[in-house]
DNA sequence: GAACCTAACTTAACGCTGTTAAGTAACGGA
DNA sequence: TCCGTTACTTAACAGCGTTAAGTTAGGTTC
C-alpha cells in the first residue's frame, strides 16, 4: 500500500498549497484579489488544476473560512482563563473586536458576508476552543447558573445572541461604515468599552 | 432658450431611466444582477451608453443608494410622533430592524458594505427628516435634557453610536449569518426584543 | 443655406473574471 | 502489455466593467 498512501499525500500536499497561497493573496491584498489566476500563478500550477482539488472557488473560500473560524476561536484562550464569568464576558468582548479590528477582511468573509448554506465543515461544533459562539455560550450558562443574570433571562442562545449581536455590530459598522463623513465617529475604544459596559448591565442580576 | 432646456430635461430622463431600471434590478435579483449590459437592456440603449451619464458602476450605485437613503429615513416618520424620548427610541429600534429585514439587499449595501469615501451626496446632512443618524441623535439628545440618561453619558455621538450598533449587529447577524448551522438562532423578534430592552436599560438613568 | 461643432449615442474591442471541454501524459493494477 | 484512473494542460466560453473610435442628429454661426 505504499504508492496509494504517497500519491494520497502529494495530493493533500497540493492542496494545502492552493489554501496557503489562497491566504497570502486573501491577507496582503484583500478578498478581491484571490482569483484562481492568481493563486494558479503563485504554485505554479494552471488555473484549471485548482478545480481538481476544490469543486469551486466557493469551496475554497469556504475551506479558508474554517482555518480562520479556528484561529478567531483560539483568539479567546487568554479571556477563556479568567474565573468569573461576568469578567470573563468582558474579556471575551474586548477580544472579538480586537479580532475584528485586526483582521478585518477575514472578519469580513466570516461575519458579514451571506453564504449559500456551508453545512460541511470540518470544525467541532459545541467544542468551546474550536467554536467561539459555544465559548460564549460556556460563558453565560455558568453566568446563569451562579445566578449572576437576571431571572427573565432563561434562554441562553438568546441571551448569547444579543451579546454576540452587540460586539458584532461595533466591529462591523467601524469595518463597514468608518469613512462615511456624515457620522462623527467617536474612538473605537469609546464605543467597545459603552457597548460592553451597556450589554452586561442589561443582563446583570442587580444586587440589592 | 427652448432647445437648450428641453435637451437638459431629456438628459435628466433618461438619466433617472438609468436609474430606475438599476432599482428594479437590484431590488428583484439582487445586487449581483445589476450589470451595467443588463441597466442596458432594460432601457434598450447600448452598455456604454450610461457612461455618458455616470462615470462608472460605482457612482450609479451611490447614487441609489442616496435614496435608498432617503427611504431609510423616512421609515422613521412613525416613531417621530412619539413623545417620550424613550419610548421613541424603542419605536425607532424597532422600524430599524424591520427595514433592513424588509429590505436586505439595500441594508447590504447602506449598511454592511465598505464603500472608499462617497463623500458628495445630495442629501441634507444634519436633518433628521432625511439623515437617520441625526434623527436617533435628537432622541438621545431629548432623553439627556430631560436628565433620563445616566450621569456618566455626556457624550451624544459615542451613545447614538453604540445603540445604532446594537440593532444593527441584529440586522446585519440575521442578513449575514441566518443559514449558518452552526448557530441555534431563536427568533428574530426574541433577539430584536431583547437587544433594545438591553440597550435601553444600559442608558436609562435609574428611580432609586 | 452651408459649414461646423458638439452632445448623444453605437459598435468593437481590451483585459479581466469563474468555469468547462477536450486533450495529454504518467502511473498503478490486471 | 494493456487498460483505466489520476492529475494535470491548453483552449475556449460567457460574462463582467470599461474605453477607443466611429456615427448621427441638432443647434450655432457665418
Amino acid at each position: 500500500m505504499g504508492p496509494r498512501e504517497r500519491r494520497d499525500r502529494e495530493r493533500e500536499e497540493i492542496r494545502t498549497k492552493i489554501l496557503d497561497a489562497a491566504r497570502e493573496l486573501f491577507a496582503s491584498e484583500g478578498v478581491d484579489s484571490v482569483t484562481m489566476r492568481r493563486i494558479a500563478d503563485r504554485i505554479e500550477y494552471s488555473p484549471t488544476a485548482i478545480y481538481f482539488h476544490f469543486k469551486d472557488k466557493e469551496a475554497l473560500l469556504a475551506e479558508l473560512c474554517d482555518s480562520d473560524f479556528r484561529a478567531f476561536a483560539q483568539n479567546f484562550a487568554a479571556a477563556a482563563a479568567i474565573a468569573d464569568p461576568m469578567d470573563r464576558l468582558r474579556a471575551t468582548g474586548r477580544s472579538y473586536v480586537e479580532f475584528g479590528l485586526t483582521h478585518p477582511s477575514h472578519y469580513r468573509v466570516m461575519f458579514m458576508t451571506p453564504k449559500p448554506a456551508h453545512e460541511d465543515s470540518a470544525l467541532s461544533r459545541g467544542n468551546p476552543e474550536e467554536d467561539a459562539y459555544a465559548f460564549l455560550k460556556s460563558i453565560l450558562a455558568q453566568a446563569m447558573a451562579e445566578g449572576r443574570l437576571r431571572e427573565h433571562l432563561t434562554d441562553l442562545d438568546v441571551v448569547s445572541q444579543v451579546i454576540w449581536a452587540g460586539v458584532h455590530g461595533v466591529v462591523s459598522l467601524e469595518i463597514a461604515k468608518c469613512n462615511d463623513a456624515w457620522v462623527d465617529w467617536k474612538p473605537m475604544a469609546d464605543r467597545t468599552n459603552l457597548m460592553i459596559e451597556v450589554l452586561i448591565d442589561g443582563i446583570e442580576r442587580k444586587k440589592e
